[in-house]
RNA sequence: GGAGGGGUACCAAAGCGGUCAAAUGGGGCGGGCUGUAAACCCGUUGACUUCGGUCUUCGAAGGUUCGAAUCCUUCCCCCUCCA
C-alpha cells in the first residue's frame, strides 16, 4: 500500500475510501492534489476539525499538495447532513469574516516553505456566485438522478422525521459536487476527503467528475471520532475547545489535552501529533501522566508554539506540582474603588469568575475557594483578607482554576 | 384537510387547584478518594437577601379563583395516525 495511505491508516484517519487500490497507485506515481471543504458557520475552527487539519498535514508530509477549500458559497445554503433543522441563515457579513478567521489558523497549521506542497485557499463563493441557472441545469443536474439523491442519508432522514427540508438545502449535495469537479478542472484535484457524515456527498462529486470529464478521483472519510466518554469530540461542558486562543487560552488548550481520558490517550497520540506510530507504539508502557504531558505539549505547540507550550507546562506544573507559587497565573487586576467596603463575592462577580453571588456563597460554603492556598469558610470582606502588605493574592476556584487577583 | 397526543429548569422526564423553586435520572459545579484520568462516595444545582424572607420561572397572552405548572379562552410551535 501507499506510504501515504499506509499512514492514514496507522493513525487511525481511515475510514472508508471509493477505490482504495487504484487511489494508492496514484498516490505512488506522482503527486496528486487533495481538498478538503471547512464549514465557515462558526468564527472559529474548533477540535472538531482538528483530524481533518491533521489529515492535511499528513498529505504535505508526504509530498502531496492540500486544499483547503472555504465554503463561502456553500456556506450561505447550509449542509442538512445530519441536522434535524434548517440551520440559520447568515450574514454576508459574518461569513466573510469567519472565512478570514479561519483561513488564519488553517495557515499556521500547514505553513510549508515548500511551494509544492504549501496550501492552496480556494473560496467556492467565487465560482458559485455566478452560475448561471439555466446553464447549471443543463450541464450539471442532468447528471443527477432526484431518486438517487433522495435516498441518501443527509435527505432520507429528514424526510423521513418528516422534518421539513428546503430546496435550497437539498441542492447543498450538488453544490459539494460541483466544487470538487470545479477543483478537478482547475487544479487538477483528485482526491477530496472529509469525515464519515460527509461520504454522501463526496461520493455525488466523484460520479459528477466521471460523468462529465471521465475523469477518475477519489473519496476518502476519515471516522467520526466519540471519547471514550461518550461525548462528542470538540465540545466540552465548558465550552467548545477552540483553536483560537482569542476564544480559548493556550493554557486550557494544553489543559484539554493533558485532562483526556486514560483510553483515548494512544488514540489522540496517533491522531493529533506528528510522532512516528512505530515511537508511540514502544511507549505502552510509559508513565501515562507523562504521556499526556506529551500530547499537551506537542499538540500545544502545533497550534500555538513551543514557546506557549512551555509555558502553559510551566504553568500547570506551578499550580499542581509545587502548588506554593504563584507565578504565570492569569492576573486579573481589579479597581480599588470598585470593591471598597465590599466582600469577596463582590470583588470575583467584579472580575467576572461567576455571575452569581448565589453560586459563590455555595462555593464557599462547600470549601471551594481559596485565598492564598487557605480555604475560605466565609465571604469575608475583601479588606480583611491578609494581603501580607500587598497588593495582590491567589484566589482558587475549585483545584483546577487559579488566579492573581490584583487591587489597584 | 380530518382525528388524537404534547410543549415543565442545562437535557430527559414526573407533577395536573394549595404542603411546588417544582419528584427522579443524566449533565454541571464543589468536596472526598486518586494520577490534573476513569470508576466510586458525599454535597449542591433560579436570582437577591440584614438568612426572617423577598422577587422571577412550568410554550405566549389573557381570564376564573383567597390561591394556578395544574381549570377556562385565544394564539404559537411540535409529534403520531388518517386523507
Amino acid at each position: 500500500m501507499n506510504k501515504f495511505l499506509q499512514e492514514f491508516h496507522d493513525r487511525g484517519y481511515f475510514y472508508q475510501c471509493t477505490d482504495d487500490s487504484s487511489l494508492s497507485k496514484n498516490l505512488d506515481k506522482h503527486q496528486i492534489k487533495a481538498y478538503i471543504g471547512f464549514d465557515c458557520t462558526a468564527e472559529s475552527l474548533h477540535v472538531g476539525s482538528l483530524l481533518q487539519i491533521m489529515c492535511l498535514r499528513l498529505l504535505q508530509k508526504h509530498g502531496h499538495q492540500p486544499i483547503v477549500l472555504l465554503g463561502g458559497g456553500t456556506t450561505r445554503i447550509g449542509d442538512p447532513s445530519g441536522k434535524d433543522k434548517t440551520r440559520q441563515m447568515l450574514d454576508e457579513k459574518i461569513i466573510e469574516k469567519n472565512i478570514k478567521n479561519i483561513e488564519k489558523i488553517l495557515k499556521v497549521f500547514l505553513h510549508s516553505d515548500d511551494k509544492n506542497i504549501s496550501p492552496i485557499f480556494v473560496n467556492n463563493y467565487n465560482w458559485l456566485k455566478n452560475l448561471n441557472y439555466i446553464s447549471f441545469l443543463r450541464d450539471i443536474g442532468k447528471h443527477f438522478t432526484i431518486n438517487k439523491m433522495l435516498s441518501f442519508d443527509s435527505v432520507k432522514l429528514r424526510l423521513e422525521r418528516e422534518q421539513s427540508l428546503s430546496y435550497m438545502e437539498f441542492n447543498y449535495m450538488i453544490l459539494q459536487a460541483y466544487d470538487f469537479l470545479e477543483l478537478n478542472k482547475k487544479y487538477n484535484c483528485v482526491l477530496q476527503i472529509g469525515g464519515s457524515d460527509q461520504w454522501g456527498n463526496i461520493v455525488n462529486g466523484v460520479d459528477l467528475i466521471k460523468r462529465y470529464s471521465s475523469n477518475e478521483t477519489f473519496g476518502l472519510t476519515t471516522p467520526l471520532i466519540t471519547l471514550a466518554s461518550g461525548a462528542k469530540m470538540g465540545k466540552t461542558e465548558s465550552g467548545a475547545i477552540w483553536l483560537d486562543k482569542n476564544l480559548l487560552a493556550p493554557y486550557d488548550y494544553w489543559q484539554f489535552w493533558r485532562n483526556v481520558d486514560d483510553r483515548d490517550l494512544f488514540k489522540f497520540l496517533k491522531m493529533f501529533t506528528d510522532i512516528p506510530v512505530k515511537e508511540i507504539d514502544k511507549r505502552k508502557n510509559d508513565n501515562i501522566n507523562d504521556l499526556k504531558i506529551l500530547l499537551a505539549n506537542k499538540t500545544t505547540s502545533m497550534l500555538y508554539g513551543d514557546e506557549e507550550a512551555k509555558k502553559s507546562f510551566n504553568q500547570a506544573k506551578k499550580i499542581f506540582s509545587d502548588n506554593s507559587s504563584d507565578e504565570g497565573l492569569p492576573i486579573l487586576k481589579v479597581d480599588k474603588n470598585e470593591v471598597k467596603n465590599k466582600n469577596l463575592s463582590d470583588l470575583i462577580l467584579a472580575v467576572k469568575l461567576e455571575n452569581s453571588k448565589s453560586e459563590i456563597k455555595r462555593l464557599i460554603k462547600s470549601s471551594g475557594i481559596k485565598i492564598n492556598n487557605s480555604k475560605v469558610t466565609e465571604d469575608l470582606h475583601f479588606l480583611k483578607i491578609d494581603l501580607e502588605n500587598k497588593n495582590f493574592f491567589k484566589l482558587s476556584i475549585g483545584k483546577k482554576k487559579h488566579f492573581k487577583i490584583e487591587i489597584n
